[in-house]
DNA sequence: TGACTAACGAACCAGTTCGTACATTAGTCG
DNA sequence: CGACTAATGTACGAACTGGTTCGTTAGTCA
């Protein structure tokens, strides 16, 4: 990551290690997020820094490298999200409205995660498999949404008896979806699923999904 | 080998226009599908084809234009499997359901036709905007929805008042998230969507999450 | 202070990539 | 048949791109 310590020093250094690997963090996401890893330019996200590309070498090794360590910045800051989740003192079926709402919220914020995160799968997740830190980090989400299906359930609230990493990927399906495909989808059929107008639409219609799905009778079947 | 060189063509013509542009069109849609728009590479194309890459510039003009047939092809499959859906016959529930799982199989069946669509969003549908093919054609699929929910409603099965295009894109997020994202699903939570032994299990997911939802007691809200 | 090292910059290079100029041939039609 | 056009192949090049070589400077510490 990007938290090399800090040296003492305070005021502008003209050479600080950290800033200088933060600064290329920063113009390589957005780079990436822009053109994809193969459109990337290293030329251009050099261009855009106050450094010089000899510094992307130095710090990072390479192309490959430095998407993968943009990569590890860009999960870390969800996990550090999710971790502050704080819904488990709500009743089970606000919980997990809540959580919905909470994993839309943040997929709206972070339209660049969404794009980097469709460029790593055409790439097959290359990057992920490469990165020792991506390779071991959980989901802290998957833990509380774990815990509130178990009281759902033990409250009787719940009738589906759902996994906890099938109903993650429910909710970040319909909150991915919405961000990823937002422009072929508008172009096709003429609806911005981003609109700022329809955004409590969508939120409310995401968590009536998932809760209309958790407390259904499925004995109609 | 068996073949090395055959003056004289018996069924196959040497020089067929039709058969040339659609053999370079099914190259170009793998290899655009593997790489990416910009990791795609002209020469491998052409390379991969019977002709030689003189054909792709005087078939369709360079990369972007070719990148766009391909689009337009690929959207074209799809619309015309949406014109086969014979699901209207059914009850409004098991119509939606059957639908559902139609979409689900459509987006199983042709993974290259997901990675092109994101891949395109990467570049913000320029390509779709630059079609006038593809700007006018609507979604036969849409339309059933709209027949079936507006049936489903007035038997009184549908509670919720939802539109056509926001119940699509429910049912396709669900689906395209499954396929799009496995890679990094399965690098991260250690499970892979699209597994075989998983197929039922996602595919009866989808259908009662979308029944659930229509048919639920909104009232509790 | 002066040597030593981390941090940095400019210029360069070798391989690649899209695109084209030029030459040629198969098929068709009067 | 012979002219004419659509279709095709070869070879090449200008621009670009990831990566490197070589040299410089700021900061630190003995």
């Amino acid at each position: 990551m990007t938290t090399v310590d800090e040296p003492a020093r305070s005021g502008g250094r003209l050479r600080d290690a950290a800033r200088t690997r933060a600064e290329i963090l920063d113009v390589a996401t957005a780079e990436f997020a822009r053109a994809g890893y193969a459109g990337a330019r290293v030329d251009e996200i050099a261009a855009r820094t106050r450094t010089t590309k000899r510094m992307i070498y130095y710090y990072f090794g390479g192309k490959e490298q430095l998407f993968t360590a943009v990569l590890e910045r860009a999960y870390s800051v969800i996990r550090q999200a999710e971790q502050e989740l704080d819904v488990e003192h709500l009743d089970p079926v606000a919980a997990i409205r809540r959580l919905a709402e909470l994993t839309f919220d943040h997929h709206e914020a972070h339209p660049d995660f969404i794009r980097l995160v469709s460029i790593e799968n055409i790439h097959e997740a290359e990057h992920i498999a490469a990165s020792e830190e991506l390779g071991r980090i959980g989901s802290p989400a998957l833990e509380v949404i774990r815990r509130i299906l178990a009281s759902g359930r033990k409250a009787g609230l719940f009738t589906a008896d759902v996994d906890a990493v099938d109903l993650h990927a429910m909710i970040s399906s319909f909150c991915f979806f919405r961000v990823a495909n937002r422009h072929t989808f508008g172009a096709l059929f003429g609806r911005d699923l981003v609109a700022a107008d329809q955004r409590e639409h969508y939120r409310t219609m995401l968590g009536d999904m998932v809760i209309a799905y958790l407390t259904a009778d499925r004995a109609s079947d």
